[in-house]
DNA sequence: TGTAAAAATGCAATCGTTTGCAATTGTTTT
DNA sequence: AAAACAATTGCAAACGATTGCATTTTTACA
């Protein structure tokens, strides 16, 4: 009898630790199916029943066993976001502009129901695709970047399972692209520099990774138009950091000289190392030389001076990249959006 | 027997797209039980044999179900990584140091073999804990910041589910803490600023919130010990962010004029903020005002002048805090880590 | 060669939900 | 009041992997 007793005892310890769904509906009289049915909101359970089960459950705070939950339908309702990072520097990680996406893109999948687990070194691997996807751990995939070469994307778009690429939305690929029109924010960003009087006007960052060289293309063809000077040695190739940029235009600088009155940078972060580059050397800007940046990260109206900046709109972004990923769970149609960009102009340039 | 082939051929194509362990299984000729045991390297297994399933496996590229496997082991492997934003602001989320933790420990928790589910909205509903661990949709939590009130820390520590928390290790709470020794980083700060000559030295963040609590600790005693000036205006509240930083200070020098020739920050970012006000009104930095940040962001060494500021070792806490939370699965006892900080001087102060 | 011990493999129950279909209860109509 | 119908609820079979225990195969030793 004592046994009995404490063998009683442990399991209502053991149930009271982690209530199951049988559980629950033997407190409530009912089935597993009625309750399943009543926390599921089937209308083919009569409203009072489904209230009382849901009273229950809120009451012994109990919660569906999610693994069972995926295992049964076949969703997790995860979705899984990859930092595409080429260089795996201490800088490119550390960019604002990727804590930005990511923070808008956990806003807006938890908005549609959705979990976001994150993954920055998978990329390593290849099977990454299969690995999220196909051991049932995500639904879809949420791509940051398309970096210098998107062959594994390109890869993982040809298997047809579910993915959302942030790039170029512009780019003639097999997937679904959102991202800014950076050929039309690189031509943006040059004219407003030409506007403002510079002749010489550099362009920082790597034109052959993806997106970049869509901005090259819009500074070139800027340039081109307005029959300025279009010299190799304004080409300044470099990865996406602000070390990198403080390291190339301090060199330029000092092999070549001062030889340009205008940069046309990769990212926020390249411009605040270029800044820092010039300003070391008592350069003025805008008065000798203006730059423009691209994302308008939360600091660039903090530099000093306050910078000029491609605005990228983030939140919508991210918004339509989750909306495009449900578009391909349920089979529908799905295309690249392009989202609007924004010139703002601040004291690193002149107008 | 055309039937039969009809019936045969879709049942390969459906193997095809989703192997199951026991397609795999079969295809090897042996059991499932054989199988799931190579899989995962079980001794009892032949040499021969795990290594003819294991090739098997990835020829087809086969994975494990982690719904299914989740479910029968009760283990998820996933790590819920809350980031505990006090204040909802543009400029909090985007803090670059953030993004550091998040980075970081999404290394260290995959170099452990652990996944990464990432929230920074869940906070605001009280039942996250609960939400994520009761529905084994992780194994344990790790929370990013104590923020101003710990009671939600504190709740969820009571029932005991595992838990570690990025804060102030020095704090006398009953959860595991990881974190800088911030008292001391505060008087680090202080006592750099004190021995450049500084008089008044203002402290800029918010003394409620539980981290920069210690630090405002170590700032008033790095003061009275060298008998410095310590009033009640030195204190300047804010949250912790540049904004904030930018305006306090741009407002305070306009209504008190600048009656102080040091600034003690919460944050490289408040510190920009303070930089920027301070430069707009010709302020020479660090002539007239000398400024120490904390964290040592990437870009710290890029501002303008750069940034003294107090280095929080970020890659080793975040190995910490998952080896502590480790240490809880294993139901071995755990403790509070202080992780070592380091003053770099820079040109944002003399010396 | 027979037998005991050791090594390798297989059987079958289990993890907790969901859902097609069957069964029950309640309501309306003739 | 019986029949026909609608509204609710329950039964039981999945979903796919893991693991204690039973069983088979192999090796070792007499």
């Amino acid at each position: 009898m004592l046994f009995y007793l404490l063998v009683e005892s442990e399991y209502i310890l053991k149930t009271d630790k982690k209530l199951t769904l049988a559980g629950l509906a033997k407190l409530a009289g009912v089935s597993t199916s009625t309750a399943s049915r009543a926390l599921n909101d089937n209308p083919v359970i009569k409203q009072a029943t489904r209230d009382k089960i849901k009273a229950l459950a809120s009451k012994h705070n109990f919660s569906i066993n999610a693994a069972a939950s995926r295992l049964r339908t076949q969703k997790t309702n995860v979705i899984a976001v990859i930092l595409n990072l080429i260089d795996h520097t201490e800088q490119s990680i550390s960019d604002p502009f990727l804590l930005k996406v990511v923070g808008e893109l956990n806003q807006a999948l938890n908005h549609k129901g959705y979990e976001l687990l994150l993954s920055n070194s998978f990329m390593a691997s290849d099977d990454w695709a299969n690995y999220f996807l196909s051991s049932s751990r995500a639904d879809g995939i949420i791509v940051v970047g398309q970096g210098k070469s998107d062959e594994k994307i390109d890869a993982v778009a040809r298997t047809g399972l579910p993915m959302v690429v942030w790039g170029d939305p512009t780019s003639d690929v097999d997937y679904t692209v959102v991202g800014s029109d950076n050929k039309l924010g690189g031509y943006i960003a040059t004219q407003h520099l030409i506007n403002s009087g510079c002749k010489n006007i550099v362009f920082l960052g790597d034109p052959e990774h993806l997106e970049l060289a869509e901005r090259y293309k819009g500074y070139r063809q800027a340039l081109s138009e307005a029959g300025g000077v279009l010299e190799d040695r304004l080409t300044l190739s470099i990865d996406i950091t602000s070390t990198a940029a403080y390291e190339k235009i301090s060199e330029t600088i000092l092999h070549h000289g001062l030889f340009f009155d205008g940069i046309v940078t990769s990212s926020d972060m390249v411009a605040l190392g270029a800044l820092k580059a010039l300003k070391e050397r008592y350069i003025g800007i805008p008065s000798e030389v203006a730059i423009v940046g691209f994302d308008d990260i939360a600091m660039a109206e903090l530099f000093h001076p306050s910078l000029t900046t491609i605005r990228q709109n983030v939140k919508k972004a991210a918004e339509v990249m989750v909306n495009q990923l449900v578009l391909q769970f349920e089979g529908k149609p799905t295309q690249s959006t392009v989202i609007d960009i924004e010139l703002i102009p601040r004291n690193s340039t002149r107008h």
